[in-house]
DNA sequence: CCGTTAAGGTCTACAGCGTTGGCATAAGGA
DNA sequence: TCCTTATGCCAACGCTGTAGACCTTAACGG
Protein backbone atom coordinates (compact mmCIF):
# COMPACT_ATOMS: atom_id res chain seq x y z
CA UNK A 1 0.00 0.00 0.00
CA UNK A 2 1.17 3.75 -1.05
CA UNK A 3 2.34 4.48 2.39
CA UNK A 4 -0.30 5.28 4.64
CA UNK A 5 -4.18 5.77 4.57
CA UNK A 6 -5.03 9.64 5.85
CA UNK A 7 -8.44 9.64 7.34
CA UNK A 8 -10.92 11.76 5.94
CA UNK A 9 -10.64 14.56 8.40
CA UNK A 10 -6.52 15.24 8.76
CA UNK A 11 -6.35 15.51 4.61
CA UNK A 12 -4.75 19.19 4.18
CA UNK A 13 -3.20 19.22 0.31
CA UNK A 14 -6.00 18.58 -2.07
CA UNK A 15 -4.39 18.20 -5.85
CA UNK A 16 -6.57 17.72 -8.83
CA UNK A 17 -6.08 14.36 -10.58
CA UNK A 18 -4.55 14.86 -14.19
CA UNK A 19 -8.18 14.53 -15.10
CA UNK A 20 -8.89 17.62 -13.29
CA UNK A 21 -11.84 15.92 -10.42
CA UNK A 22 -10.40 16.11 -6.91
CA UNK A 23 -11.11 13.35 -4.91
CA UNK A 24 -12.49 12.83 -1.42
CA UNK A 25 -13.73 9.81 0.34
CA UNK A 26 -17.55 11.24 -0.50
CA UNK A 27 -16.56 10.94 -3.97
CA UNK A 28 -14.98 7.74 -3.83
CA UNK A 29 -18.13 6.21 -2.37
CA UNK A 30 -20.71 8.16 -4.30
CA UNK A 31 -18.52 6.69 -7.27
CA UNK A 32 -18.93 3.38 -6.42
CA UNK A 33 -21.64 3.26 -5.19
CA UNK A 34 -23.11 4.50 -8.80
CA UNK A 35 -20.68 2.06 -10.48
CA UNK A 36 -22.20 -0.78 -8.54
CA UNK A 37 -25.90 0.13 -9.41
CA UNK A 38 -25.05 0.53 -13.28
CA UNK A 39 -22.51 -2.47 -13.84
CA UNK A 40 -23.44 -4.95 -10.91
CA UNK A 41 -22.04 -6.86 -8.56
CA UNK A 42 -18.73 -7.27 -10.40
CA UNK A 43 -18.75 -4.07 -11.80
CA UNK A 44 -16.73 -2.59 -9.00
CA UNK A 45 -13.24 -3.15 -9.60
CA UNK A 46 -10.10 -1.36 -8.99
CA UNK A 47 -9.40 -0.16 -12.39
CA UNK A 48 -12.82 0.62 -13.58
CA UNK A 49 -13.44 2.73 -10.28
CA UNK A 50 -9.84 4.74 -10.93
CA UNK A 51 -11.43 5.29 -15.05
CA UNK A 52 -14.94 6.66 -13.16
CA UNK A 53 -13.09 9.10 -11.15
CA UNK A 54 -10.65 10.32 -13.49
CA UNK A 55 -7.88 8.78 -11.67
CA UNK A 56 -5.34 6.11 -11.87
CA UNK A 57 -6.70 3.31 -9.74
CA UNK A 58 -3.97 3.19 -7.57
CA UNK A 59 -4.97 6.43 -5.94
CA UNK A 60 -8.04 4.70 -4.09
CA UNK A 61 -6.06 2.74 -2.34
CA UNK A 62 -4.91 6.45 -0.42
CA UNK A 63 -7.92 6.94 0.70
CA UNK A 64 -9.20 3.01 1.68
CA UNK A 65 -7.44 0.00 3.21
CA UNK A 66 -8.00 -1.73 0.15
CA UNK A 67 -11.37 -2.66 -1.62
CA UNK A 68 -12.38 -4.72 1.58
CA UNK A 69 -12.28 -0.60 3.66
CA UNK A 70 -14.19 1.34 0.61
CA UNK A 71 -16.77 -1.90 0.91
CA UNK A 72 -17.12 -0.86 4.96
CA UNK A 73 -17.54 2.58 3.89
CA UNK A 74 -20.37 2.33 1.41
CA UNK A 75 -21.95 0.11 4.10
CA UNK A 76 -21.74 2.97 6.42
CA UNK A 77 -23.08 5.22 4.03
CA UNK A 78 -25.81 2.96 3.51
CA UNK A 79 -26.65 3.07 7.38
CA UNK A 80 -25.78 6.59 7.85
CA UNK A 81 -28.76 7.70 4.64
CA UNK A 82 -31.53 4.89 6.45
CA UNK A 83 -30.99 7.65 9.33
CA UNK A 84 -31.06 10.47 7.63
CA UNK A 85 -34.24 9.74 5.65
CA UNK A 86 -35.59 9.23 8.87
CA UNK A 87 -37.98 11.31 11.71
CA UNK A 88 -39.19 10.08 15.55
CA UNK A 89 -42.62 10.49 16.44
CA UNK A 90 -42.26 9.73 20.02
CA UNK A 91 -44.61 6.70 19.59
CA UNK A 92 -42.11 3.79 20.37
CA UNK A 93 -43.70 1.28 17.92
CA UNK A 94 -44.44 2.98 15.12
CA UNK A 95 -40.97 4.74 15.48
CA UNK A 96 -39.44 0.91 15.24
CA UNK A 97 -40.86 0.21 12.50
CA UNK A 98 -40.36 3.16 10.21
CA UNK A 99 -36.56 2.78 11.41
CA UNK A 100 -36.90 -0.95 10.17
CA UNK A 101 -38.55 -0.36 7.15
CA UNK A 102 -35.88 2.80 6.31
CA UNK A 103 -32.88 0.35 6.96
CA UNK A 104 -34.35 -1.97 4.67
CA UNK A 105 -35.27 0.60 1.95
CA UNK A 106 -31.91 2.05 2.26
CA UNK A 107 -30.27 -1.46 1.47
CA UNK A 108 -32.29 -2.37 -1.10
CA UNK A 109 -31.98 1.12 -3.31
CA UNK A 110 -28.63 0.10 -3.72
CA UNK A 111 -29.13 -3.86 -3.99
CA UNK A 112 -25.34 -5.23 -5.41
CA UNK A 113 -24.14 -2.98 -2.15
CA UNK A 114 -26.18 -4.02 -0.25
CA UNK A 115 -25.14 -7.99 -1.20
CA UNK A 116 -21.38 -6.86 -0.02
CA UNK A 117 -22.00 -5.01 3.09
CA UNK A 118 -25.19 -6.29 4.58
CA UNK A 119 -23.80 -8.91 6.80
CA UNK A 120 -20.77 -7.01 7.68
CA UNK A 121 -20.42 -5.03 11.42
CA UNK A 122 -18.56 -2.35 10.65
CA UNK A 123 -18.74 -0.53 13.78
CA UNK A 124 -18.08 2.75 12.15
CA UNK A 125 -19.82 6.15 13.91
CA UNK A 126 -23.37 6.11 11.74
CA UNK A 127 -24.06 2.42 12.54
CA UNK A 128 -23.42 3.13 15.75
CA UNK A 129 -25.55 5.78 15.81
CA UNK A 130 -28.26 3.68 14.88
CA UNK A 131 -27.73 1.00 17.60
CA UNK A 132 -28.08 4.09 20.05
CA UNK A 133 -31.37 5.18 18.64
CA UNK A 134 -32.93 1.74 19.02
CA UNK A 135 -31.97 1.34 22.47
CA UNK A 136 -33.05 4.67 23.48
CA UNK A 137 -36.24 3.91 21.71
CA UNK A 138 -36.75 0.90 23.90
CA UNK A 139 -35.32 1.79 27.19
CA UNK A 140 -37.39 5.26 26.93
CA UNK A 141 -41.10 3.01 25.96
CA UNK A 142 -40.15 1.97 29.51
CA UNK A 143 -38.58 -1.61 28.44
CA UNK A 144 -36.13 -3.56 31.30
CA UNK A 145 -32.51 -3.22 30.18
CA UNK A 146 -32.81 -6.88 29.66
CA UNK A 147 -35.82 -6.95 27.73
CA UNK A 148 -34.31 -3.69 25.51
CA UNK A 149 -31.48 -5.64 24.53
CA UNK A 150 -33.62 -8.95 23.38
CA UNK A 151 -35.71 -6.59 21.55
CA UNK A 152 -32.51 -4.74 20.38
CA UNK A 153 -30.72 -8.08 18.83
CA UNK A 154 -33.38 -9.39 17.50
CA UNK A 155 -34.64 -6.31 15.64
CA UNK A 156 -31.08 -5.01 14.05
CA UNK A 157 -30.59 -8.72 12.70
CA UNK A 158 -33.74 -8.97 11.42
CA UNK A 159 -33.56 -5.70 9.30
CA UNK A 160 -29.91 -6.70 7.71
CA UNK A 161 -30.45 -10.41 7.47
CA UNK A 162 -33.60 -9.12 4.96
CA UNK A 163 -31.97 -6.55 3.49
CA UNK A 164 -29.55 -9.02 2.75
CA UNK A 165 -32.16 -11.85 1.58
CA UNK A 166 -34.32 -8.98 -0.66
CA UNK A 167 -31.29 -7.05 -1.81
CA UNK A 168 -30.24 -10.75 -3.14
CA UNK A 169 -33.26 -11.25 -5.07
CA UNK A 170 -33.20 -7.61 -6.86
CA UNK A 171 -29.65 -7.72 -7.61
CA UNK A 172 -30.41 -11.31 -9.60
CA UNK A 173 -33.79 -9.86 -11.00
CA UNK A 174 -31.21 -6.74 -12.37
CA UNK A 175 -28.58 -8.85 -13.64
CA UNK A 176 -30.58 -11.91 -15.07
CA UNK A 177 -32.89 -9.55 -16.16
CA UNK A 178 -36.31 -11.57 -16.41
CA UNK A 179 -34.72 -14.69 -16.93
CA UNK A 180 -35.24 -15.67 -13.15
CA UNK A 181 -37.99 -12.97 -12.46
CA UNK A 182 -40.76 -15.54 -13.37
CA UNK A 183 -38.87 -18.79 -11.74
CA UNK A 184 -42.08 -18.91 -9.57
CA UNK A 185 -44.39 -18.87 -12.71
CA UNK A 186 -42.09 -20.84 -14.63
CA UNK A 187 -39.97 -23.78 -12.48
CA UNK A 188 -42.67 -24.28 -9.95
CA UNK A 189 -45.61 -24.00 -12.08
CA UNK A 190 -44.48 -26.74 -14.24
CA UNK A 191 -44.29 -29.18 -11.34
CA UNK A 192 -46.68 -32.31 -11.76
CA UNK A 193 -49.19 -32.81 -8.58
CA UNK A 194 -47.97 -36.37 -8.43
CA UNK A 195 -44.78 -35.37 -7.37
CA UNK A 196 -45.83 -32.04 -5.63
CA UNK A 197 -48.96 -31.80 -4.90
CA UNK A 198 -48.65 -28.80 -2.16
CA UNK A 199 -47.04 -26.68 -5.08
CA UNK A 200 -48.79 -27.61 -7.44
CA UNK A 201 -52.07 -26.86 -5.60
CA UNK A 202 -50.78 -23.23 -4.22
CA UNK A 203 -49.17 -22.44 -7.47
CA UNK A 204 -51.00 -19.72 -8.55
CA UNK A 205 -50.48 -18.09 -4.84
CA UNK A 206 -46.72 -18.41 -4.69
CA UNK A 207 -45.83 -16.82 -8.04
CA UNK A 208 -48.09 -13.73 -6.43
CA UNK A 209 -46.35 -13.61 -3.07
CA UNK A 210 -42.93 -14.51 -3.56
CA UNK A 211 -41.66 -11.56 -5.63
CA UNK A 212 -42.71 -9.57 -2.41
CA UNK A 213 -40.90 -9.31 0.85
CA UNK A 214 -41.91 -11.04 3.86
CA UNK A 215 -39.91 -8.23 6.13
CA UNK A 216 -43.05 -6.23 7.01
CA UNK A 217 -44.76 -8.99 8.43
CA UNK A 218 -41.99 -10.76 10.54
CA UNK A 219 -41.44 -6.91 11.71
CA UNK A 220 -44.70 -6.42 12.65
CA UNK A 221 -44.59 -9.79 14.18
CA UNK A 222 -42.00 -8.89 16.65
CA UNK A 223 -42.89 -5.97 17.48
CA UNK A 224 -46.41 -7.34 18.46
CA UNK A 225 -44.60 -9.81 20.58
CA UNK A 226 -42.50 -7.01 22.21
CA UNK A 227 -45.93 -4.64 23.10
CA UNK A 228 -47.00 -8.23 24.80
CA UNK A 229 -43.69 -7.96 27.10
CA UNK A 230 -43.67 -4.28 27.85
CA UNK A 231 -47.56 -4.85 28.56
CA UNK A 232 -46.58 -7.56 31.03
CA UNK A 233 -43.70 -5.65 32.32
CA UNK A 234 -46.10 -2.55 33.31
CA UNK A 235 -48.24 -5.36 34.97
CA UNK A 236 -46.01 -6.70 36.81
CA UNK A 237 -44.50 -3.51 38.32
CA UNK A 238 -48.09 -1.78 38.90
CA UNK A 239 -49.64 -4.47 41.16
CA UNK A 240 -46.53 -6.37 42.95
CA UNK B 1 -15.80 -23.73 -21.89
CA UNK B 2 -14.66 -27.26 -23.19
CA UNK B 3 -17.72 -28.66 -25.35
CA UNK B 4 -20.25 -29.37 -22.92
CA UNK B 5 -20.88 -29.81 -19.55
CA UNK B 6 -22.87 -33.25 -19.29
CA UNK B 7 -25.04 -33.64 -16.72
CA UNK B 8 -24.29 -36.39 -14.14
CA UNK B 9 -26.80 -38.89 -14.80
CA UNK B 10 -25.14 -39.43 -18.49
CA UNK B 11 -21.97 -39.86 -17.65
CA UNK B 12 -20.23 -43.20 -19.57
CA UNK B 13 -16.40 -42.79 -18.82
CA UNK B 14 -15.07 -42.48 -15.93
CA UNK B 15 -11.64 -41.94 -17.42
CA UNK B 16 -9.21 -41.46 -13.75
CA UNK B 17 -7.11 -38.43 -13.91
CA UNK B 18 -3.39 -38.20 -14.17
CA UNK B 19 -3.02 -38.46 -10.23
CA UNK B 20 -5.33 -41.02 -10.15
CA UNK B 21 -8.33 -39.36 -9.14
CA UNK B 22 -11.82 -40.23 -10.44
CA UNK B 23 -14.19 -37.33 -10.78
CA UNK B 24 -17.93 -36.50 -10.03
CA UNK B 25 -20.36 -34.09 -8.75
CA UNK B 26 -20.22 -35.35 -5.69
CA UNK B 27 -16.82 -35.25 -5.28
CA UNK B 28 -15.82 -32.25 -6.73
CA UNK B 29 -18.68 -30.53 -4.26
CA UNK B 30 -17.01 -32.21 -1.40
CA UNK B 31 -14.04 -30.88 -1.99
CA UNK B 32 -14.75 -27.35 -2.53
CA UNK B 33 -16.63 -27.66 0.56
CA UNK B 34 -13.60 -28.70 2.61
CA UNK B 35 -11.37 -25.74 0.66
CA UNK B 36 -13.90 -23.26 1.85
CA UNK B 37 -13.82 -24.16 5.17
CA UNK B 38 -10.01 -24.77 5.25
CA UNK B 39 -8.89 -21.58 3.75
CA UNK B 40 -11.82 -19.04 4.24
CA UNK B 41 -14.10 -17.55 1.37
CA UNK B 42 -11.43 -16.57 -0.78
CA UNK B 43 -9.70 -19.92 -0.79
CA UNK B 44 -11.89 -21.49 -3.26
CA UNK B 45 -10.03 -21.17 -6.77
CA UNK B 46 -10.66 -23.00 -9.75
CA UNK B 47 -6.84 -23.69 -9.73
CA UNK B 48 -6.76 -24.70 -6.00
CA UNK B 49 -9.44 -27.06 -6.79
CA UNK B 50 -8.04 -28.36 -9.17
CA UNK B 51 -4.53 -29.28 -6.94
CA UNK B 52 -6.71 -30.29 -4.61
CA UNK B 53 -8.68 -32.82 -6.70
CA UNK B 54 -5.83 -34.70 -8.39
CA UNK B 55 -6.82 -32.85 -11.63
CA UNK B 56 -6.50 -30.21 -14.34
CA UNK B 57 -7.90 -26.92 -12.89
CA UNK B 58 -10.26 -26.75 -16.19
CA UNK B 59 -11.66 -30.20 -15.62
CA UNK B 60 -13.83 -28.91 -13.18
CA UNK B 61 -15.51 -26.76 -15.88
CA UNK B 62 -16.76 -30.43 -17.84
CA UNK B 63 -19.03 -30.56 -14.44
CA UNK B 64 -20.41 -27.33 -14.00
CA UNK B 65 -21.09 -24.11 -16.20
CA UNK B 66 -17.95 -22.12 -14.28
CA UNK B 67 -17.25 -21.68 -10.72
CA UNK B 68 -20.88 -20.14 -10.27
CA UNK B 69 -22.56 -23.52 -11.19
CA UNK B 70 -20.51 -24.89 -8.84
CA UNK B 71 -21.98 -22.46 -6.38
CA UNK B 72 -24.95 -22.98 -6.98
CA UNK B 73 -24.52 -27.36 -6.53
CA UNK B 74 -23.15 -26.38 -2.98
CA UNK B 75 -26.19 -24.62 -1.96
CA UNK B 76 -28.33 -27.79 -3.17
CA UNK B 77 -25.94 -29.44 -0.90
CA UNK B 78 -26.56 -27.95 2.07
CA UNK B 79 -30.53 -27.47 1.47
CA UNK B 80 -30.11 -31.35 0.71
CA UNK B 81 -28.19 -32.02 4.31
CA UNK B 82 -30.78 -29.96 6.14
CA UNK B 83 -33.52 -32.13 4.93
CA UNK B 84 -31.51 -35.75 5.49
CA UNK B 85 -31.06 -34.48 9.25
CA UNK B 86 -34.82 -33.83 9.52
CA UNK B 87 -37.23 -36.17 11.18
CA UNK B 88 -41.38 -35.09 11.00
CA UNK B 89 -43.34 -35.82 14.03
CA UNK B 90 -46.49 -34.85 12.53
CA UNK B 91 -46.73 -32.19 15.14
CA UNK B 92 -47.09 -28.97 13.10
CA UNK B 93 -45.28 -26.31 15.18
CA UNK B 94 -42.60 -28.45 16.57
CA UNK B 95 -42.02 -30.03 12.97
CA UNK B 96 -41.56 -26.21 11.59
CA UNK B 97 -39.45 -25.35 14.07
CA UNK B 98 -36.83 -28.49 13.42
CA UNK B 99 -36.73 -28.19 9.96
CA UNK B 100 -36.14 -24.33 10.42
CA UNK B 101 -33.50 -25.01 13.13
CA UNK B 102 -31.76 -27.46 10.92
CA UNK B 103 -31.66 -25.74 7.66
CA UNK B 104 -30.14 -22.68 9.62
CA UNK B 105 -27.38 -25.38 11.59
CA UNK B 106 -27.14 -26.79 7.87
CA UNK B 107 -26.11 -23.62 6.37
CA UNK B 108 -23.74 -22.33 9.56
CA UNK B 109 -21.81 -25.66 9.83
CA UNK B 110 -20.12 -23.86 6.46
CA UNK B 111 -20.55 -20.50 6.77
CA UNK B 112 -18.32 -19.14 3.93
CA UNK B 113 -20.16 -21.68 1.90
CA UNK B 114 -23.46 -19.82 3.44
CA UNK B 115 -22.06 -16.87 2.59
CA UNK B 116 -22.08 -17.97 -1.04
CA UNK B 117 -24.92 -19.44 -1.61
CA UNK B 118 -27.81 -18.20 0.90
CA UNK B 119 -29.45 -15.16 -1.08
CA UNK B 120 -29.29 -17.43 -3.91
CA UNK B 121 -32.58 -19.45 -5.01
CA UNK B 122 -31.11 -22.46 -7.13
CA UNK B 123 -35.16 -23.94 -8.79
CA UNK B 124 -32.82 -27.45 -7.86
CA UNK B 125 -34.37 -30.73 -6.97
CA UNK B 126 -33.68 -30.67 -2.76
CA UNK B 127 -34.49 -26.70 -2.46
CA UNK B 128 -37.96 -27.56 -4.25
CA UNK B 129 -38.05 -30.65 -1.97
CA UNK B 130 -37.80 -28.38 0.95
CA UNK B 131 -40.24 -26.00 0.00
CA UNK B 132 -42.89 -29.09 -0.69
CA UNK B 133 -42.13 -30.77 2.50
CA UNK B 134 -42.62 -27.08 4.64
CA UNK B 135 -46.05 -26.37 2.35
CA UNK B 136 -46.95 -29.55 2.99
CA UNK B 137 -46.99 -29.08 6.87
CA UNK B 138 -48.86 -26.44 6.91
CA UNK B 139 -51.97 -27.07 4.63
CA UNK B 140 -51.80 -30.26 6.62
CA UNK B 141 -51.74 -28.32 9.53
CA UNK B 142 -55.20 -26.63 8.67
CA UNK B 143 -54.15 -23.80 7.23
CA UNK B 144 -56.20 -22.06 4.44
CA UNK B 145 -54.09 -22.37 1.09
CA UNK B 146 -53.36 -18.39 1.28
CA UNK B 147 -52.39 -18.08 4.98
CA UNK B 148 -50.45 -21.58 4.61
CA UNK B 149 -48.32 -19.58 1.44
CA UNK B 150 -48.09 -16.44 3.97
CA UNK B 151 -46.21 -18.57 6.17
CA UNK B 152 -44.10 -20.48 4.45
CA UNK B 153 -43.18 -17.26 2.64
CA UNK B 154 -41.79 -15.42 5.82
CA UNK B 155 -41.10 -19.30 6.81
CA UNK B 156 -38.30 -19.93 4.52
CA UNK B 157 -37.01 -16.31 3.87
CA UNK B 158 -36.46 -16.35 7.42
CA UNK B 159 -34.85 -19.14 7.62
CA UNK B 160 -32.17 -17.86 4.58
CA UNK B 161 -31.75 -14.68 6.00
CA UNK B 162 -30.45 -15.80 9.49
CA UNK B 163 -28.67 -18.20 7.56
CA UNK B 164 -26.66 -15.52 5.81
CA UNK B 165 -26.43 -13.17 8.75
CA UNK B 166 -25.13 -15.40 11.02
CA UNK B 167 -22.56 -17.30 8.78
CA UNK B 168 -21.34 -13.58 7.69
CA UNK B 169 -20.44 -13.55 11.69
CA UNK B 170 -19.36 -16.47 12.14
CA UNK B 171 -16.72 -16.15 8.84
CA UNK B 172 -15.53 -13.22 9.77
CA UNK B 173 -14.67 -14.46 13.35
CA UNK B 174 -13.48 -17.50 12.06
CA UNK B 175 -10.83 -15.04 9.12
CA UNK B 176 -10.32 -12.10 11.26
CA UNK B 177 -9.42 -14.50 14.88
CA UNK B 178 -10.41 -13.03 17.60
CA UNK B 179 -10.18 -9.62 15.94
CA UNK B 180 -13.41 -8.80 15.46
CA UNK B 181 -14.83 -11.48 18.26
CA UNK B 182 -14.89 -9.33 21.02
CA UNK B 183 -15.84 -5.86 19.38
CA UNK B 184 -18.85 -6.19 21.56
CA UNK B 185 -16.82 -5.75 24.63
CA UNK B 186 -13.89 -3.42 22.79
CA UNK B 187 -15.42 -0.92 20.46
CA UNK B 188 -18.85 -0.62 22.11
CA UNK B 189 -17.94 -0.77 25.42
CA UNK B 190 -15.68 2.11 25.29
CA UNK B 191 -18.30 4.27 24.51
CA UNK B 192 -18.96 7.57 26.81
CA UNK B 193 -22.30 7.32 28.49
CA UNK B 194 -22.47 11.27 27.62
CA UNK B 195 -22.80 10.79 23.70
CA UNK B 196 -24.14 7.05 24.15
CA UNK B 197 -26.55 6.95 27.13
CA UNK B 198 -27.95 3.96 25.87
CA UNK B 199 -25.49 1.57 24.72
CA UNK B 200 -23.20 2.48 27.82
CA UNK B 201 -26.41 1.29 29.67
CA UNK B 202 -26.22 -1.75 28.71
CA UNK B 203 -22.97 -2.82 27.01
CA UNK B 204 -22.36 -5.33 29.44
CA UNK B 205 -26.25 -7.02 28.03
CA UNK B 206 -25.27 -6.54 24.78
CA UNK B 207 -21.76 -8.32 24.54
CA UNK B 208 -23.55 -11.32 26.34
CA UNK B 209 -26.30 -11.50 23.59
CA UNK B 210 -24.69 -10.22 20.30
CA UNK B 211 -22.79 -13.34 19.84
CA UNK B 212 -25.54 -15.49 19.73
CA UNK B 213 -28.13 -15.98 16.84
CA UNK B 214 -31.55 -14.52 17.24
CA UNK B 215 -33.01 -16.63 14.84
CA UNK B 216 -34.95 -19.07 17.36
CA UNK B 217 -36.41 -16.06 19.03
CA UNK B 218 -37.47 -14.72 15.37
CA UNK B 219 -38.95 -18.03 14.70
CA UNK B 220 -40.56 -18.90 17.66
CA UNK B 221 -42.29 -15.68 16.96
CA UNK B 222 -43.31 -16.01 13.88
CA UNK B 223 -44.64 -20.12 14.70
CA UNK B 224 -46.83 -17.83 17.44
CA UNK B 225 -48.61 -15.92 15.44
CA UNK B 226 -49.28 -18.69 12.64
CA UNK B 227 -50.52 -20.55 15.53
CA UNK B 228 -52.91 -17.64 16.64
CA UNK B 229 -53.93 -17.12 12.82
CA UNK B 230 -54.74 -21.09 12.85
CA UNK B 231 -57.09 -20.77 16.03
CA UNK B 232 -58.83 -18.03 14.47
CA UNK B 233 -59.41 -19.84 11.22
CA UNK B 234 -60.79 -23.16 13.03
CA UNK B 235 -62.84 -20.73 15.33
CA UNK B 236 -64.81 -19.59 12.06
CA UNK B 237 -65.08 -22.70 10.30
CA UNK B 238 -66.74 -24.19 13.70
CA UNK B 239 -69.04 -21.22 14.16
CA UNK B 240 -69.93 -19.61 11.44
C1' DC C 1 -10.54 -59.49 -30.08
C1' DC C 2 -10.08 -55.44 -32.66
C1' DG C 3 -11.29 -50.77 -34.56
C1' DT C 4 -13.83 -46.65 -34.17
C1' DT C 5 -15.70 -42.91 -31.80
C1' DA C 6 -16.07 -39.33 -28.82
C1' DA C 7 -16.02 -38.32 -23.57
C1' DG C 8 -13.37 -36.20 -20.90
C1' DG C 9 -8.69 -34.97 -19.00
C1' DT C 10 -4.71 -31.69 -20.12
C1' DC C 11 -2.15 -27.80 -22.09
C1' DT C 12 -1.63 -23.20 -23.40
C1' DA C 13 -2.96 -18.68 -23.52
C1' DC C 14 -5.38 -14.39 -22.61
C1' DA C 15 -7.32 -10.54 -20.55
C1' DG C 16 -8.18 -8.67 -16.32
C1' DC C 17 -7.78 -8.51 -11.27
C1' DG C 18 -5.96 -6.38 -6.36
C1' DT C 19 -2.14 -4.52 -4.66
C1' DT C 20 2.50 -2.49 -3.93
C1' DG C 21 6.91 0.33 -4.03
C1' DG C 22 9.12 3.94 -6.15
C1' DC C 23 8.85 8.28 -8.17
C1' DA C 24 7.25 13.00 -9.45
C1' DT C 25 4.90 17.11 -8.35
C1' DA C 26 2.56 20.74 -6.41
C1' DA C 27 0.08 22.59 -2.09
C1' DG C 28 0.50 25.10 1.84
C1' DG C 29 3.20 26.65 5.95
C1' DA C 30 7.32 29.38 7.02
C1' DT D 1 10.36 32.25 -1.94
C1' DC D 2 11.78 27.84 -0.25
C1' DC D 3 10.91 23.26 2.02
C1' DT D 4 8.39 19.46 3.31
C1' DT D 5 5.52 16.03 2.43
C1' DA D 6 0.79 14.71 0.96
C1' DT D 7 -0.95 12.87 -2.76
C1' DG D 8 -1.34 11.51 -7.57
C1' DC D 9 0.91 8.43 -11.17
C1' DC D 10 3.56 4.54 -13.13
C1' DA D 11 5.21 -0.05 -13.73
C1' DA D 12 5.19 -4.47 -12.19
C1' DC D 13 3.98 -8.85 -9.67
C1' DG D 14 1.44 -12.81 -8.95
C1' DC D 15 -2.89 -14.19 -9.17
C1' DT D 16 -7.59 -15.08 -11.22
C1' DG D 17 -11.58 -17.29 -14.40
C1' DT D 18 -12.12 -19.52 -18.39
C1' DA D 19 -11.90 -20.54 -23.67
C1' DG D 20 -10.12 -23.63 -27.31
C1' DA D 21 -7.08 -26.95 -29.24
C1' DC D 22 -5.18 -31.15 -28.31
C1' DC D 23 -4.56 -35.86 -26.79
C1' DT D 24 -5.76 -40.33 -24.47
C1' DT D 25 -8.39 -44.00 -23.54
C1' DA D 26 -12.92 -46.08 -22.10
C1' DA D 27 -16.78 -48.14 -24.11
C1' DC D 28 -19.17 -50.24 -27.64
C1' DG D 29 -20.30 -52.71 -32.29
C1' DG D 30 -18.95 -56.23 -35.07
Amino acid sequence: MPKKVVPEGERRRRRPTRQGTVLSEKLIVETALRMLREHGGAGLTARRLGAALGADPSTVYRYFAGLDGLTRAIGEELMGRALDSWTATGEWRADLRSLGLAVHASYLAHPQAALLTASRVTGRPREIEVDETILGILRGAGFGDADAVGVYHAFIDLALAFAALDAGALAIKDEVREADEHMWTSTYARLPAETHPHIAATARLLAERMNDSAYPVVLDTLLGRAEGQLAATRKRAAAP
